[in-house]
DNA sequence: AAGCCAATATTGTCATACTTATTCACCTGT
DNA sequence: ACAGGTGAATAAGTATGACAATATTGGCTT
């Protein structure tokens, strides 16, 4: 089983660079992809014991320090529990830190499954409406320029990259509209996350689709505007709805609920 | 600035505690903490440079080794980033993981303002009234079941922490029935936010209140129960805001839109 | 048979030395 | 005087080997 240098990375660097995350890889941060995605992908059951030290080291031919370090980040993450006598386990799936980049990167790295992304599409459902409630109660003067500044940018795109790039601007400025800072952390990761995974199906190719994107977007703009906290809900479960349903029924005719 | 052996933990403690995390105190974990508080309190400022690794380590007066881990223990958490020849950094806020179990509690440390537990309250209400929507669509008869017993053993709880732990144990119930293990994942948030709440008072001690919180569970495990999703949010919207609106108005007169 | 104890395996900690990357200042050539 | 390269200094990264702490296992004692 031959694990050595030269490992190229998939879907799961598009993340890593979107969220401006250092790629400059040392030695431990090899072993840390290696290690977290053998475990995501379930090639280290949940609830069993990894190798001992000295496997691990054998297979790497790392020295101890950088294993340890890595397993360490392994277990920050809380995918694993190391017990002196007893091993390093692999925690049950729920103590997981799923909103941890890293981890949702090697989810993505197996293949972007529909019912993964269904779930994140799911969480940004919620996280989203309030955080644009929230805004529509909050929001300064500044802030609402730049939700409008947003939309237009968006209109004005010509490349499915440009959308993508305005249309995370958009969201993110509602999550800091929203005061709320743990809005504007999740909503930023799982943001990328499904930006990443739908970059391919951009609505700059199909005039009347765009036409209607930007008007969702400017009409939960408006809303926030108007301090009209349940429009801002109502329009923001449109857009993301919308925007969903085209992503997957382009991966294969799923439909979502508004 | 002495922060040599013997340092206590305060109410981290029974975060940690409630969650059946190992509370093992290595010599790591009592590094990753200090710094951890030192950094989330704002000791050490966003965007400045930790002292050298030499210095921490005549500080805290152990080997390089735990040095290092307990801040590679920081960096996957997002807090901090080291880069040769300049530094550890401390990161930006908005890099941190605020949903991590242990950077909640470090928040929770310094004291649990009123502004916190509302951002949390936000959170929870996006968050779990769509968890309550989907489980109510997809829940299966022994989660049903599961829900129900919950509530009757909130109702017959005698002490706070009972009631604490039958709270939360509903509350995970659900996250489960709704399928989405992204929901499952944010426990660690709603455990903060209960534990704060009761801290602060508990329903056991009042009546009345406690007949009201147990009417309210009870109305959302029946909207599951009756795949009414919207009757589910409903009722979840009213639980968490009454569990924090009874927390906000002890410390100090202070009332929240529903 | 029950309970204690010691052997053992595995992670945790230590100390030290060496390597690599990055910045800053100096130095050189134009 | 300025542009650009060059090297010294600094801090993190890596390696290694030894020892400590801890919990399991199985044997020993009572």
């Amino acid at each position: 089983m031959d694990r050595s240098g030269g490992r190229a990375r998939h879907s799961g660097d598009l993340i890593a660079a979107l969220s401006g995350r250092n790629l400059a890889h040392n030695l431990h941060s090899d072993v840390l992809w290696d290690m977290g995605f053998a475990i995501v992908s379930g090639q280290y059951a949940q609830g069993s014991i990894l190798p001992p030290d000295t496997e691990l080291l054998d297979r790497f031919r790392v020295s101890r320090t950088v294993l340890r370090e890595a397993l360490k980040t392994l277990a920050a993450k809380g995918l694993i529990e190391a017990r002196a006598r007893i091993g390093t386990r692999v925690l049950p799936r729920n103590r997981w830190n799923l909103f941890d980049a890293d981890v949702l990167a090697w989810h993505f790295e197996l293949g972007p499954e529909v019912s993964f992304l269904q779930s994140l599409a799911e969480v940004r459902i919620g996280i989203e409406i309030e955080a644009a409630a929230l805004a529509a109660e909050r929001r300064t003067e500044e802030q609402a320029k730049l939700l409008m500044a947003a939309v237009d940018r968006m209109e004005g795109a010509r490349t499915p990259e440009d959308f993508a790039r305005h249309d995370l601007e958009f969201h993110k400025a509602v999550a800091d509209a929203s005061g709320n800072p743990f809005m504007a952390s999740i909503s930023a990761l799982v943001e990328m996350a499904l930006t990443a995974a739908f970059t391919i199906s951009s609505p700059v190719n199909e005039p009347e689709a765009l036409t209607q994107t930007v008007a969702v977007h400017r009409a939960i703009a408006q809303a926030i505007v108007d301090k009209s906290s349940q429009g801002a809900r109502e329009a923001m479960r449109v857009a993301i709805a919308e925007g969903f349903a085209r992503a997957a029924g382009r991966m294969e005719g799923l439909e979502v609920k508004p």
